[in-house]
DNA sequence: TGAAATGTTGGGGCG
DNA sequence: ACGCCCCAACATTTC
């Protein structure tokens, strides 16, 4: 028997891993070799939070299986396939990968290894039901979240898979490259990462459980830690939802308010996902091109460069829009309802398209995953399945007011509003002394540009 | 998973 | 006591 290889992509644990059993199974007493392929094409558009998150996660997993695996960087068509050959693997083991580039790959890879001989094995999906798999009674894929979940519900889907077998041996037969140094750019920003990793992940978890008789309410105030914070455990498979899902269905929360609709988001992650496979197009290009004609300000020059600046570095001079900008380069990640206020911003009160923040979040994002990422802006920007209409407009005042009533997340972010009281600093410009230490003034007025952006509104739906 | 404009209602001050 | 006005509170409509 010779050993299999089991390549990691997006499934960097060990726990309710089928891939791995897959691999385990049929490699028996001979062993797994378990490989990661740096990717240029993935680590290009990634950005320093991700790469520095994937590299530590690389090394976690790695100490977790006794230091077995194999990093090699280049085309995983190349790669993948030199290594099944030098180690005489029949077949590579994955979990399958849902979204449109990896797709893609494994197709290129598949074909490549198919010249050896050696067959690629999908088992397995980063969600609880693989996309593409929920669809309706006339074989149509899903465009509305609701009926969405109702089907997806009473699809179900399996409980978790075993734990790895207790006499699993890792083999690390071929050479392999030492995992890369952070990106110098991390530092240079100041960016702070949680812990990372399988086990890490779990702990988080663990952690949140406690918090989820609160969920219903603190997952809206991002000045509280009311989220879960596990979007970026899902998004290196560090833990898997079925992992998720059977401990809420066990614990006494399954039946909580908080429990029910921390299921829900997860249910909008397998949606976006399976939203995605159906129309890989949907990452670019909008969903529904019915404003695709619409007027939008030129991000290269004049006024929409100023603005777009602006927006990215935070200083906008709206203070619940800076704090969010600035919590994204310091820390890789910002709260949910901060996300739709400054996509609302950005495409609504500064008229300039989706894809310019969609693709700025997904590089600095720490868990940017392209279904969620991209199908929230869409949301957004009125365009997108179950759409927020167009003309509806965050007024970036009352948000913060309503959701950080005591200012107090916008001032752990914007140290120049730290003397504003209270709700104070969420309008310096109504306050004596609001702007002495160094806080920009509005870039644009919020009334004014709402009505522009009806007026661009009316303009194409005519 | 909106906000603003507009419409409606009802309490209270006041002549 | 009554009509009138103001305006807050709430509901509806519109974008």
């Amino acid at each position: 028997m010779a050993p299999t290889v089991l390549w990691l992509r997006r499934d960097l644990r060990l726990r309710d891993h089928p891939a791995l059993l897959a691999a385990a199974e049929e490699a028996g007493g001979s062993g797994v070799l378990p490989l990661f392929v740096l990717d240029p094409a993935l680590l290009g558009p990634a950005g320093p939070t991700r790469t520095a998150w994937l590299f530590r996660s690389l090394r976690a997993w790695s100490a977790s299986a006794g230091g077995a695996l194999v990093v090699r960087s280049g085309r995983p068509e190349d790669v993948v396939r030199e290594v099944a050959r030098e180690v005489g693997a029949q077949h590579v083991h994955v979990t399958a990968d849902a979204g449109p580039y990896g797709r893609a790959r494994d197709e290129r890879v598949e074909a490549a290894l198919e010249g050896d001989g050696v067959g690629l094995v999908r088992t397995g999906t980063p969600y609880a039901i693989g996309p593409g798999t929920v669809v309706k009674a006339d074989g149509a894929p899903f465009q509305v979240f609701t009926p969405f979940s109702r089907a997806w519900a009473a699809h179900g889907h399996p409980g978790p898979a075993a734990p790895p077998p207790a006499d699993l041996r890792w083999v690390r037969r071929v050479e392999g490259e030492e995992v890369p140094d952070e990106p110098e750019e991390l530092t240079r920003a100041g960016l702070t990462l949680p812990e990372v990793g399988e086990e890490a992940a779990l702990r988080r978890w663990e952690a949140f459980q406690d918090r989820l008789d609160d969920y219903d309410t603190d997952r809206e105030r991002p000045d509280r830690d009311g989220t879960s914070q596990l979007s970026v455990h899902l998004k290196y498979g560090e833990v898997h939802p079925r992992t998720l899902l059977a401990d809420l269905a066990a614990s006494r929360h399954g039946s909580t308010k908080g429990g029910q609709t921390f299921r829900t988001e997860l249910i909008w992650r397998e949606f976006y996902a399976d939203v995605l496979w159906h129309r890989p197009d949907s990452a670019r290009e909008y969903y529904r091109p019915q404003l695709a004609g619409m007027r939008f300000d030129d991000p290269a020059r004049g006024d929409g460069k100023a603005h777009l600046e602006a927006w990215q570095e935070g200083r906008t001079g709206y203070p619940f829009v800076d704090a969010g900008m600035r919590q994204l380069r310091t820390e890789g990640w910002v709260h949910n309802r901060v996300r739709m206020v400054v996509a609302s911003f950005l495409v609504k009160d500064l008229h300039l398209e989706w894809q310019l923040g969609a693709r700025y979040f997904m590089r600095w994002l720490r868990d940017g995953d392209l279904a969620s990422n991209n199908h929230g802006w869409q949301w957004t920007a009125g365009t997108g399945t179950d759409a927020a209409p167009f003309f509806r407009v965050f007024n970036p005042v009352s948000q913060g007011e309503k959701f950080d009533p005591d200012g107090e997340y916008v001032r752990r972010y914007v140290p120049e509003l730290r003397h504003l009281p209270g709700k104070a600093a969420h309008s310096p410009w109504d306050h004596a002394g609001g702007y002495d230490h160094g806080y920009p003034e509005r870039i644009v007025d919020h009334r004014a540009e709402r009505e522009e952006a009806l007026a661009r509104y009316a303009a194409v739906r005519g």
